[in-house]
DNA sequence: CCACAGGACGGCT
DNA sequence: AGCCGTCCTGTG
């Protein structure tokens, strides 16, 4: 992909040339919890120390539209965050020839690219979606930034970090209970406290095969395989992961295996059939299951 | 009031 | 190894 990146006249940075690039699918697909749709085709994030606004007037082919980031942060991080260097057209086409219903799944989620966001608030997020609705998941996320993040800011516009580790690992956990966790906010505390013990982050975790790096995230309290493999996922650190949660399975049983397939079962199915694209296809097929309320 | 949604964990076999 | 009750919160 050729990106173009440019100066707008009202501050904007304008990057031309972006194919693939869905906001809807992008922000909805239950990948991330503190994007909010604030117009069409438009956006608000918060990301680390920064509010970001990105729209996309021309759809999913075309320029991309970013307040509040210079073109050298562009360049280093946004790329990156928004997975810009990857051709999602290729990985259509190839998962789009494997068979009918998962071309239908790729085409319903077209656009959507795979973050790769901060790993910590992602090990939280993904701590508190055990057993939880997205809606929630956002509720808490949010609750947690405003009560233990930094106030951050953008011309009129006021929000808070997500905090660091030391934070709350430190924190009380009744105050933490306010945030509404519920069980989770032991797990949260304990993982959070643990980070530094066992020398988990994202360079050790890099480092290591996925299947190793799985085993040393399920070490922390609250982090089984689905959410282990989601934070390897979502923070950009794995792509050869299939976090399976009920809609995952649900589809995997109906359009492949048949009732009754174990987690193991799908696994290794899922790698053997999807090959390399193993993770974008969990992607295109849990939100088209969800969206679309497959096996209800 | 109750039923239900949604993964990790621990106790059991 | 696999099965299953329990954990919290919000919604219908």
């Amino acid at each position: 992909m050729d990106l173009r990146i440019e100066n707008g006249t009202d501050g904007k940075l304008i990057i031309s040339n972006v194919r693939d690039f869905n906001l809807d699918h992008t922000f909805l697909c239950g990948q991330c919890f503190r994007w909010k749709k604030i117009g069409d085709n438009k956006y608000r994030g918060v990301v680390k120390d920064k509010i970001l606004y990105l729209s996309n007037p021309g759809g999913d082919d075309g320029s991309l539209l970013v307040e509040n980031s210079t073109r050298e942060e562009f360049e280093e991080y946004w790329m990156e965050y928004f997975d810009l260097g990857t051709d999602y057209g290729k990985i259509k086409d190839v998962l789009s020839q494997k068979d009918p219903i998962l071309k239908e799944a790729v085409e319903f989620g077209r656009g959507i690219r795979l973050l790769k966001q901060d790993f910590y608030e992602t090990m939280v997020s993904f701590i508190i979606s055990a057993n939880n609705r997205i809606p929630m998941i956002m509720r808490v996320v949010e609750k947690i930034a405003t009560t233990y993040g930094k106030p951050i800011e953008y011309l009129e516009d006021r929000d808070f970090s997500f905090p660091e580790a030391p934070v709350l690992a430190e924190a009380d956990i009744n105050e933490l209970a306010l945030c509404k966790g519920g069980f989770r906010n032991k797990y949260i505390i304990g993982s959070s406290a643990l980070l530094d013990e066992l020398n988990i982050n994202p360079g050790t975790l890099r480092l290591m095969d996925t299947g190793a790096a799985r085993e040393l995230l399920k070490k922390l309290p609250g982090i089984g395989n689905k959410v282990a493999d989601c934070i390897l996922l979502y923070s950009g650190i794995k792509r050869d992961v299939f976090p399976t949660d009920v809609w995952v399975k649900r589809i995997m049983e109906e359009l492949y295996l048949g009732r009754g397939a174990s987690f193991l079962q799908i696994e290794d199915f899922a790698r053997s059939y999807f090959g390399k694209y193993l993770s974008y296809a969990q992607q295109y097929l849990f939100y088209y299951a969800r969206e679309n309320r497959i096996g209800t």
